[in-house]
DNA sequence: CGCAATTCCGTGTGATACACTAGGAATTGT
DNA sequence: ACAATTCCTAGTGTATCACACGGAATTGCG
């Protein structure tokens, strides 16, 4: 259940993409720089965000990568799961919203599935409702580090 | 973001025992049996959880296993975290109920950390509100494989 | 008492994934 | 032409998973 260094890394990359490349590519080895990340990994974690369209590449000199969406359109979760196979925990669960008495090789113990089944929404509902722009704005106004405030109720909804 | 199934069986393990154990010692095997899981490893599984407190053991013949505490008072948080280390993703965290101005390592992007502190608390959220009675009257009346009936708002709270 | 059923404990093992490093080909602005 | 890039593929050491195994130590029961 530990969220491997691929999530962490992948998300500021792209992070750094929406904050800091307005339009103009930004090269790999400026935001590897810029964040701390070894340069031949996050190469290799570029890739899959470049096929699922994530970012768009610009080859040769002075190209380098750019959103694939508005940062408003792109979710901390699209992120993940693009990085780490499904986001959730456990595989067994049948695709959502097939519920039609189809069974997954141990659904004897349903009462068990449950409960990832419900781990697993609580998850990307939260990982869903964070977007590059929401990170954006929260970096330029921080609410956080500057005195906590324990703020508890923010992004209450 | 895997869930092992280190978690998966100790889930069903417990819940094996508070189902069918009613304060009498069930053997290792039998749980094992029971639930399909390999005796040989659920043995090791077993041990953290006894050392945690969660079960308490009964050596020698009709020994066995009890929980340690009612079930009502065992949540699928506190067996997860006995199973795999800290429940959350990240370990760069400072202690919760720390954030006294105190900087890990990597506090330079505390606007990532942000998610990965969100995360955590709505997973600690939902497994910590699941308790292994929740699971047992869920398996006396089941509102789920028999028509799901997409019960949404169900443990609402 | 003796035996069988158990828990306890350590060790080994094959497979897999993680977090990288390295090298080189292809592309493109200057 | 050249340098800066992306792109691709392969290798590597470490760790973790999911087990199997063998043998102690403990204890109820006949």
């Amino acid at each position: 259940m530990r969220l491997s260094t691929r999530a962490r890394y992948g998300v500021r990359a792209m992070f750094d993409l929406a904050y800091f490349g307005q339009g103009e590519p930004i090269a790999l080895k400026t935001i590897a720089e810029r964040q701390g990340i070894s340069d031949n990994y996050l190469e290799q974690l570029i890739a899959p965000l470049r096929k699922a369209g994530l970012v768009n590449s610009v080859r040769g000199a002075q190209g380098g990568y750019t959103l694939g969406h508005p940062p408003e359109d792109i979710s901390v979760g699209d992120i993940l799961r693009v990085l780490e196979g499904p986001t959730l925990p456990v595989e067994c669960l049948i695709e959502e919203g097939e519920e039609q008495g189809e069974h997954c090789a141990n659904a004897d113990n349903c009462i068990t599935r449950r409960i990832w089944s419900a781990l697993r929404d609580s998850i990307d509902r939260v990982l869903d409702s964070m977007t590059l722009a929401d990170l954006c704005e929260e970096a330029d106004n921080p609410t956080c580090c500057r005195l906590a405030g324990s703020g508890k109720g923010e992004n209450e909804r």
